[in-house]
DNA sequence: CGTCAGATTATTTAA
DNA sequence: TTAAATCCATCTGACG
């Protein structure tokens, strides 16, 4: 069916995991002593510390399943192998009863669970997976898929009209921004130079309500991220968990069961991008965490014509965030490992530059409506900065702009009109960053002590640059005027049970705000 | 300087 | 109704 084809990097990223893999069996000789110390070692610690779940065996006594991709059984990756090579566990990557091990990950030998030091990565398909073997509903996605490709069929007969004036738009801005700029390292046009702010949504916010049947519970788990399918006549959200679940939820389907999940991931799902070129793919992107083995870092496209969640990419980084860039539809921006920016391009398969721009890991990445070179990145290292990737010096990277915060910064967006950057720390402080230059800095308040079950908060710009939402721990969701400079209202509502962390704003629809919880569930607030 | 334990926090689900 | 389980975030502070 689908062949596994390599590319270069690929074949030689094998050749290393198969390498480390040689390392662990050996490794693994001698883990007696090791688990048996650090069982001591825990015991001696004594008090805290998770316990270690109790055994945990498949409900029924048959056999146990183990998933094992070939690279962990040693069996190199050629063509065939990946039919029978993926074996799901039983109830595939739901964590069972919130207890085990999260993705149903069973130890071949005796079951007992080692010290998670030990443990190897998950199971990982290096290619492919088809969408039928992700799939982890109830009945059939059929009704999913028809959906996608018939939205992607009408999106492109409409846009065969605009095709041109898009076209237009595009070596416009290459003419405006790019040729202007040049190659050259002179002074180029910073400031940005953003027209005053011209969008405005008419966005009422007393008219926001919560409707009872506009809550569901898409993937088990903590949410990472919540989007919309960019569509104007439908409400699709699309959603990654902790588990490396994508859940599809389309809100105006009349069917009862309108949610559809997925298991294409073994970690956190970290971003959601549109293929803008072609909407029946949307691309997802997952890593899992760095702390463990470090080449879990997996890029999977969609494609719901062929039916698969592909992979494109793996890094033996985490891979944190995503971003791509107005004008160039053939490239992703990453947020590689300790700080990389890296620029995997479609056509050539793999990166095609990087740089390391922070001490630590880019949580999210933003362009600039208004001017695709630049770019702001937002870090745990505690910094916010503006880039322009026209002067972007590959030994000596220096930012055009920088915004300090205290701790770690978890989201730097700009502004739908382009001439504000709002960052969200977890020192407190949500910044807005405006002026010709950026130069003039508010610092605005605000709780975002979410603790370890939440996922970190993230202030997003809504329809127009005059509201940022963000949500609050006492089960709201904040609106806070860049203007006023404050929180100018909390949108409550006895239907949200749980704390909206995660956010995103229909694109087409003003007033369509989803809001994602750390137990799965996403709010679809809407104007009446 | 790096590593690692400890504390923090909310939601779901099993009891 | 309550208690147990969560364990890939982040800072602090102890320890080599």
């Amino acid at each position: 069916m689908a062949s596994l084809e390599l590319t270069e990097y690929e074949r030689k990223r094998l050749e290393n995991i198969r390498r480390n893999e040689e390392m662990m069996n050996a490794f693994k000789i001698n883990s007696k002593a090791a688990e048996l110390s650090a069982a001591t070692k825990r015991q001696r610690m004594g008090s805290k510390s998770y316990k270690v779940s109790p055994e945990k065996k498949p409900k029924t006594g048959s056999p146990v399943i183990i998933r094992r991709s070939l690279r962990t059984r040693g069996i190199p990756p050629d063509a065939k192998g990946l039919g029978e090579g993926f074996v799901e566990p039983p109830n595939g990557g739901i964590p069972p009863d919130a207890k085990g091990l999260g993705d149903g990950f069973v130890e071949p030998s005796n079951g007992t669970p080692k010290p998670k030091r030990l443990y190897r990565p998950s199971p990982c398909v290096l290619g492919p997976i088809s969408m039928s073997d992700a799939f982890r509903g109830k009945g059939t996605d059929r009704v999913l898929i028809d959906l996608v490709l018939d939205v992607a069929k009408r999106q492109q007969l409409s846009s065969a009209s605009i095709k041109e004036e898009f076209d237009i738009d595009n070596s416009l801005m290459h003419e405006k921004y790019l040729v202007k700029g040049g190659c050259k390292s002179e002074p180029l046009d910073w400031p940005v130079k953003v027209e005053k702010c011209e969008i405005e949504s008419g966005l009422d916010l007393g008219s926001l309500v919560l409707k009872p049947e506009n809550v569901a519970r898409v993937v088990p788990g903590r949410i990472m991220l919540v989007r919309f399918f960019p569509c104007n006549d439908a409400r699709m959200i699309v959603t990654g968990n902790k588990f490396g679940n994508v859940g599809f939820w389309n809100v105006d389907s009349q069917r009862k069961n309108a949610i559809y999940l997925y298991h294409p991931h073994t970690g956190p799902i970290s971003g959601i991008a549109f293929r803008q070129s072609c909407l029946s793919k949307a691309s997802l992107i997952s890593f899992r965490s760095y702390f463990f083995l470090c080449y879990d870092g997996f890029v999977r496209l969609m494609d719901a014509e062929k039916e698969v969640f592909d992979l494109i990419y793996s890094s033996d980084d985490g891979i944190f965030s995503l971003s791509q860039r107005p004008n160039d539809l053939t490239s992703l921006y990453l947020g590689k490992g300790r700080g990389g920016l890296s620029v995997w391009d479609e056509r050539i398969g793999k990166p095609s530059s990087e740089w390391i721009l922070h001490e630590n890991r880019i949580n999210t990445i933003d362009f600039n409506s208004q001017n695709p070179n630049i770019v702001a990145t937002g870090s745990t290292d505690g910094m916010a900065c503006i880039w322009d990737l026209r002067s972007l010096n590959a030994h000596n990277p220096r930012a055009v702009k920088m915004e300090s915060h205290k701790r770690s910064v978890h989201s730097a967006y700009f502004s739908p009109s382009g001439s504000s950057l709002a960052t969200t720390s977890i020192d407190d402080t949500v910044s807005i960053l405006g002026g010709p230059n950026f130069e003039d800095t508010s610092r605005i308040y605000h709780n975002n002590q979410t603790g370890r079950w939440i996922s970190t908060f993230r202030g997003i710009w809504g329809w127009d640059d005059s509201y940022i939402f963000i949500g609050n721990m006492k089960r709201g969701i904040d609106v806070i005027s860049p203007v006023e400079r404050r929180v100018v209202k909390t949108l409550q509502s006895p239907h949200m049970t749980a704390i909206p962390c995660r956010f995103d704003a229909h694109p087409y629809q003003v007033g369509t705000l989803a809001g994602a919880t750390a137990g799965g569930q996403v709010y679809l607030w809407t104007s009446v």
